[in-house]
RNA sequence: CGGGGUGUAGCGUAGCCUGGUAUCGCGCCACAUUUGGGAUGUGGAGGUCGUAGGUUCGAAUCCUGCCACCCCGACCA
């Protein structure tokens, strides 16, 4: 394979499709705005699923599936959710082909057209809801903590690998509670985990938020998110916990039965992270020569590139890599020995470093003669000979250590792209020659976020949690206003 | 949906203006020599030129429609 290498800094959404393509995640198929996930995109895929998987079954919570299709009637239930979702939902109208008598092509069969429509789910809220409507009857039927991991369909106008497609991949949870307090803690738990996955799994420093009123999901009383920064300057919004209210609930007509045996209706929460992390993950983190994962999402954690030769190269060399494989495998990393002798070592270097593999070990018959190998880093390029001895106790310390500077890299970036401002000269001159993140005052009102958002094509990504109270002037209204917000332009 | 661009082998491309059945590189297959940063040689396979029409003796090339993708907008938890 021929690698088109473009550079980051030329043109950023170039490298970032063409570094999709060559590092094999994934590929545009043929359906609009769908993609195809690859083995190597989906193993990463796979990877964050576990972690968050487990992440929710130890905060108690269980799986289950609902339909992918939701008739229209239960979808058009809570009025600012469908005004939501309405422009982009895909429709089921008829169930069945026929062969045209006429012209012999097949076509849809105007017979065979249903009653009600069906609605591809955008989310579950709605089906979810009208089910548990007949799960619930009493305090004692509650809390119910489900979590699923489906397909969605929203039909975007413009789409991008990973990060906007037509269909994509997640979980959503969703949450009913009997109390207002105890879904706001819900809401907050899971915002919890989300940020401690990104940060100590993907290794992308998030901050955490509230949603202003513009932003909000649609039908949500409070919207929490976590907000990434990429290397473009750009924010992404990386996760959301949804507190839904009674909203569901009254208009599922879902209520359960208190203790003094009064009717109250449930209060829900939904929250959900989808493939865009890898997005999020490919963005932060790579460079010019490809990939960079961090070693607790990478597929393979560690390479053996073996270098021969003759055959009897090949046979003292090869046998060296082998205990080295067994040894690292039975310390239960991820490790992979390339003993293909149709390509080059070289070939193999540039393949595996397009490919983000943390860790790679070359060893060939110097070393075999030296005991020792040649071990490099992908995060910062850096070679060093060790002896072989070493290997055991000296390569999980070394994930650990590129897991922890991948993190600190996006860290130290983010830090130096949060731009404090008090005019609004500053904050554009913030947007359009820093980049980032631009904290500053806004008085509150949506015709203003409004107003900034034509002007500067920038919106508010969040209000973050524990925000120090400030008094100041709305950087475009100069009303007044007791706290900063945080401002990009955005994913 | 608006503006701009692109579509030729698995990938990247030349040819198009000026019509005559397609160029080169990578990759692939075989063999040999190679292998410490993307190997070399020799031989070979691989093509509805995005798609549907039209003009023409003849279309990758000219004309029209359509489709897809990319970039910039609009749109978007």
């Amino acid at each position: 394979m021929e690698i088109k290498k473009i550079k980051r800094s030329e043109d950023y959404s170039a490298w970032y499709n063409n570094l999709v393509k060559s590092a094999d995640l994934a590929e545009h198929s043929d359906v609009k705005g769908c993609m195809i996930i690859k083995p190597y995109g989906y193993a990463i895929w796979e990877k964050m699923q576990a972690e968050l998987d487990r992440r929710f079954k130890e905060t108690g919570h269980q799986n289950a599936y609902f339909p992918l299709f939701i008739p229209k009637s239960f979808f058009t239930k809570e009025a600012s959710h469908v005004d939501g979702f309405a422009k982009e939902c895909a429709v089921v109208t008829h169930y069945r082909l026929k062969v045209d008598p006429e012209t012999k092509e097949i076509i849809v069969d105007p017979d065979a057209k249903l009653e009600e429509e069906l609605i591809v789910r955008p989310t579950s809220e709605t089906i979810i809801w009208n089910t548990y409507r007949s799960w619930i009857q009493s305090y004692r039927d509650l809390p119910i903590l489900l979590n699923q991991w489906a397909n969605v369909v929203r039909w975007e106008m413009r789409t991008r690998l990973f990060l906007r497609t037509t269909e994509f991949l997640w979980q959503e949870g969703h949450t009913a509670h009997a109390t207002q307090e105890e879904a706001v803690a819900e809401t907050r738990q899971m915002l919890e985990v989300y940020a401690d996955f990104a940060e100590n799994i993907l290794a992308v420093p998030v901050i955490k938020g509230v949603k202003s009123a513009n932003e909000r999901f649609a039908g949500a009383i409070d919207t929490y998110c976590i907000e990434g920064l990429m290397q473009d300057g750009k924010a992404l919004q990386m996760g959301t916990s949804h507190f839904l209210g009674q909203n569901f609930a009254k208009a599922f007509e879902v209520k359960y039965v208190t203790k003094e045996n009064k009717q109250e209706y449930v209060w829900a929460t939904s929250w959900g992270v989808s493939t865009r992390l890898m997005g999020a993950l490919i963005m932060s983190h790579s460079d010019d020569e490809g990939l960079v994962l961090p070693p607790r999402l990478a597929p393979i954690q560690v390479v053996i590139v073996p270098i021969f030769r003759k055959e009897e190269e090949k046979i003292i060399v090869m046998e060296k890599a082998t205990a080295y494989f067994q040894l690292l495998k039975k310390q239960g990393i991820s490790v992979k020995l390339d003993d293909r002798d149709n390509l080059t070592p070289g070939y193999k270097f540039a393949d595996y470093e397009l490919k983000g593999v943390p860790v790679r070990i070359a060893i060939g018959p110097r070393d075999v003669q030296n005991g020792t190998v040649e071990v490099a880093r992908r995060d910062t390029k850096e070679k060093q000979v060790m002896s072989a001895a070493d290997l055991e106790h000296k390569i999980p310390h070394l994930l650990e250590q590129i897991q922890a500077n991948i993190y600190q890299r996006a860290l130290d970036y983010r830090s130096e792209h949060i731009h404090t401002v008090d005019t609004w000269e500053e904050f554009m001159d913030a947007l359009e020659n820093k980049t980032g993140f631009v904290s500053a005052h806004w008085d509150g009102t949506s015709e203003t976020e409004e107003k900034i958002k034509e002007m500067s094509k920038a919106t508010i990504r969040c209000i973050p949690l524990n925000n120090p109270q400030e008094n100041g002037k709305c950087i475009l209204s100069g009303e007044a206003s007791k706290e900063r917000v945080l401002f990009a332009r955005a994913y």
